[in-house]
DNA sequence: GAGTTTGAAACT
DNA sequence: CAGTTTCAAACTC
């Protein structure tokens, strides 16, 4: 059975349901679990900075009663390494990591959490554990040698999974299953998982049968944790691995309770073996189950993943479907929301949610410091008690920092993270994972009921990541900084985006490649309990930044306004940079509501904020009609949500406008011309009248130097002011020290309660002999003052002098 | 800041 | 699909 109703899978556009990227897999192993990645190579990142690298996938994903396939697919980008993790219910996690290497975990409630690594983008080892482990504190992850060490030290038996899924810990089956060994590999060097006692689960690989999935496969490891887990915050543990010194990746996994993060480390993982999941093709370098695996890889730089779990046990329930969506445009970061109807036993929670407990310390961001291989993300992810199992298609990036995120918002969600060609925006598929959901989904055993998205190959043509904090002009260049855990949380962030809830709109079925981020698809009618949101990549890092995040009933969402937030998204045609070098400007609508294509901020698939609009239906507010005017739009054009600069035909220029200009008297060279805007030429499919944006047009040429210099000039007075302001900062904290120690006092500084009442005293006296006319008076007062300043100002600098011939 | 210009979006 | 209107951004003064 699947979970998504055909209805909107119907919907899903053809990039997303590629079947040459997608590989349904049977379901003639109901009792297994395992993730597939296709090659990198079938389903290469149409990105503009895409150079061929090799890359990296891992991904987390959680089973503990894994029943049907999950695939994952991912594409991936130059130089990034996404990382992402998924657990069943509460603990999504996402990594993404450029090229520093860095990367920081930080699970939430999660009941299960499954990894899954490729070592390369072409083969790959898939295993699985079923049951839970609970880990504790030698938790290490060594991306340079490409490992993921887990020391299990605790298990125990499994207890209600679902029940109560802030509080009750999971409880874990060990089934003599002892460690749990993941890798991270980079191309070419294989990835080893491996848990003992695999053979012991029957049919846990479902790649049989599928000629496919020979090739791609995954390592995949399975990490169950709930609310109580505690991540082992830890680099090299004498229970560890042995860490190479140089060219060592870290995981460091740290847990972070909204109070103290200071907890004892305790991870709980499920552990699955698939028996089939070790590829003939997979170069498998030594897999050694039971204990920790150490495995060096000379070539690689030092890697830090730091993995830091927050604790919330009560927080997110989101019932009636709500999602929290923001929309976005060429994310820098991907995000994933995952939502899920409320469960049997958990339903129509509406609780008060602190976004920087529930987003930001749940969200699992990985940034990669060091310009290194990419990394290719599978995140698949299954609930505890059975039956949902996650797919998510990662993705790829620029050269730029990125971010993966996925943000739990229900207890049991089973999300598919999909990107699409030519879409800006990220999707994610959500497939409630609830096993006794009264919501028509048939809601069997919980090892039989599995329902397994399916893997999706997507290339992310135009999905342009952006660093948000790096220049323009730098963006391709600049390596990420190294992040510490602290600062992948915390970002630069400033504008924030809104959280939609998910009401069901059965009614709206709009193609999802061209919805706009913030979108939420309601299940469709008959369906189960199936959602779709389109959720923004910042949408995480935006959300942090939001003191709180209310998540109601679906018959409200109290506090939208509260939560809006806004994206930096590029606009259409603009570089990635460009749009996140700067903020959205705000709309002036006043007829449209917002709710046309007029508005910047629909049409870029944002929720109005600090706009100077009218009346503006494009907020949380009107979520009805918002989806509405989506749907009309879609209606209208199918294209109208996705970015109008793609990627031109071969031998063509690399961006151009989709549907191109037609400009007639602005001869394409104002902002007017959105190809000009976009700092695209018009090409053929332009029907400007009069363009002079060619290649060889003088007047292009001359406005483009005098842009450039423009420019130039911006970026002077910018570094000038900026030097300034540093100068003056120096010169500040320089002078602190020197007024509270007494010498070398600022001139200002003399003016004391004494001074200032010796002056105006005179001042006073002044005016007192003063007997002529007002205009004489004033004269010699300000006389006077002149003189207490000349005075005051005397004996500043020669208390100065003094000082400095004293000191030294 | 007000008014004008412009071209995309929306409408017929 | 073409012509017209509406709309909001870009631009000018």
């Amino acid at each position: 059975m699947d979970v998504v109703s055909p209805d909107l899978n119907s919907l899903l556009p053809d990039e997303i349901m590629d079947t040459e990227a997608i590989e349904d897999i049977p379901h003639s192993h109901p009792d297994s679990t395992s993730v597939q990645s296709e090659p990198n190579d079938d389903t290469p990142v149409p990105m503009e900075t895409d150079t061929p690298m090799a890359s990296e996938n891992l991904s987390l994903c959680s089973n503990v009663t894994s029943t049907e396939p999950t695939q994952a697919l991912t594409t991936s980008a130059a130089t990034d390494t996404i990382l992402s993790i998924s657990s069943g219910s509460q603990l999504p996690m996402s990594i993404s990591t450029t090229s520093s290497s860095l990367l920081t975990l930080k699970p939430g409630m999660a009941t299960s959490i499954a990894t899954t690594k490729t070592t390369d983008s072409l083969t790959g080892t898939s295993i699985s554990t079923s049951g839970l482990q609970k880990l504790t504190a030698p938790f290490a992850i060594s991306a340079a040698n490409h490992q993921i060490i887990l020391n299990k030290v605790a298990s125990s038996q499994a207890t209600e999974a679902a029940k109560s899924a802030g509080t009750q810990p999971q409880v874990i089956k060990q089934e003599g299953q002892k460690l749990l060994v993941t890798a991270i590999g980079k191309s070419g060097q294989p990835i080893v998982l491996q848990l003992p006692h695999t053979g012991s689960k029957p049919g846990i690989s479902q790649m049989s049968g599928d000629p496919k999935s020979q090739a791609p496969q995954f390592k995949v490891v399975t990490i169950g944790g709930r609310s109580e887990l505690k991540p082992a915050m830890g680099s090299a543990g004498n229970q560890m691995t042995t860490l190479q010194a140089q060219q060592l990746k870290t995981l460091q996994i740290a847990k972070k309770t909204p109070t103290s993060s200071a907890a004892p480390i305790k991870f709980i993982i499920t552990k699955t073996v698939n028996s089939k999941g070790l590829s003939p093709q997979t170069t498998v370098s030594p897999v050694i189950a039971g204990r920790a695996l150490t495995q060096n890889s000379p070539v690689m730089p030092p890697r830090t993943i730091t993995l830091s779990e927050s604790l919330n046990t009560s927080i997110q329930s989101i019932s009636g479907k709500k999602i929290a969506i923001s929309p976005l445009k060429t994310p820098s970061k991907v995000t994933v929301v995952s939502v899920a109807s409320p469960t049997s036993n958990a339903t129509q929670k509406s609780v008060a949610l602190p976004v920087n407990v529930a987003l930001g310390q749940q969200i699992l961001t990985v940034q990669q410091a060091t310009s290194a291989s990419p990394v290719k993300v599978a995140t698949s992810q299954n609930t505890t008690q059975n039956i949902k199992q996650v797919q998510s298609v990662a993705v790829s990036g620029v050269a730029g920092s990125q971010f993966k995120t996925i943000i739990p918002l229900t207890s049991q969600p089973n999300v598919q993270q999909i990107q699409v060609p030519g879409s800006r925006f990220h999707y994610v598929r959500l497939v409630t994972a609830t096993t006794a959901s009264s919501a028509g989904q048939p809601s069997g055993p919980s090892t039989s009921s599995l329902q397994t998205a399916k893997p999706m190959v997507v290339s992310t043509g135009a999905v342009r990541m952006s660093v948000p904090i790096v220049p323009a002009q730098t963006i391709k260049q600049m390596a990420p900084k190294p992040l510490t855990s602290a600062a992948v949380v915390t970002t630069t962030q400033t504008q924030q985006r809104l959280i939609m809830p998910a009401t069901p709109l059965p009614q709206i079925q709009p193609n999802f490649t061209n919805l706009p981020p913030g979108t939420v698809l309601a299940p469709a009618p008959g369906g189960g309990n199936v959602g779709y949101a389109v959720v923004p990549a910042q949408y995480v890092t935006q959300l942090q930044q939001t003191p709180f995040v209310t998540l109601a009933s679906s018959s409200g969402f109290p506090a939208s306004t509260a939560i809006q937030t806004q994206a930096r998204l590029p606009l259409n045609g603009l570089s990635t940079a460009e749009a996140t070098s700067r903020p959205r400007k705000p709309c002036n609508c006043t007829k449209s509501q917002c709710l046309k294509l007029y508005c910047d901020c629909f049409a870029n698939g944002e929720f109005c904020n600090n706009c100077n609009c009218n009346n503006c239906f494009n907020n949380l507010e009107h979520e009805t009609e918002r989806l509405k005017a989506i749907k009309t739009c879609l209606e209208r054009n199918p294209e109208a949500f996705k970015p109008k600069i793609g990627k031109g035909k071969e031998g063509e220029s690399d961006r151009r406008h989709s549907k191109g200009c037609n400009c007639k008297r602005s001869g394409c060279l104002k902002n007017y011309c959105e190809c000009y805007e976009a700092k695209i030429m018009c090409s053929s499919i332009c029907k400007c009248v009069g363009c002079k944006n060619f290649e060889e047009s003088p007047e292009r040429k001359t406005l483009m130097h005098l842009a450039d210099a423009a420019e130039v000039r911006v970026q002077q007075q910018t570094a000038a002011k900026t030097k300034l302001s540093s100068q003056i900062s120096d010169l500040l904290m320089r002078t602190t020290p020197v007024i509270s120690s007494g010498g070398g006092r600022m001139p200002y500084t003399f003016v004391t309660k004494e001074v200032l009442e010796a002056t105006c005293e005179c001042l006073l006296e002044q005016a007192k002999k003063a007997e002529q006319p007002q205009v004489e008076a004033e004269r010699m007062i300000l006389e006077e003052f002149g003189h207490c300043l000349m005075r005051i100002i005397s004996s500043a600098g020669k208390a100065k002098a003094d000082c400095a011939s004293i000191n030294c």
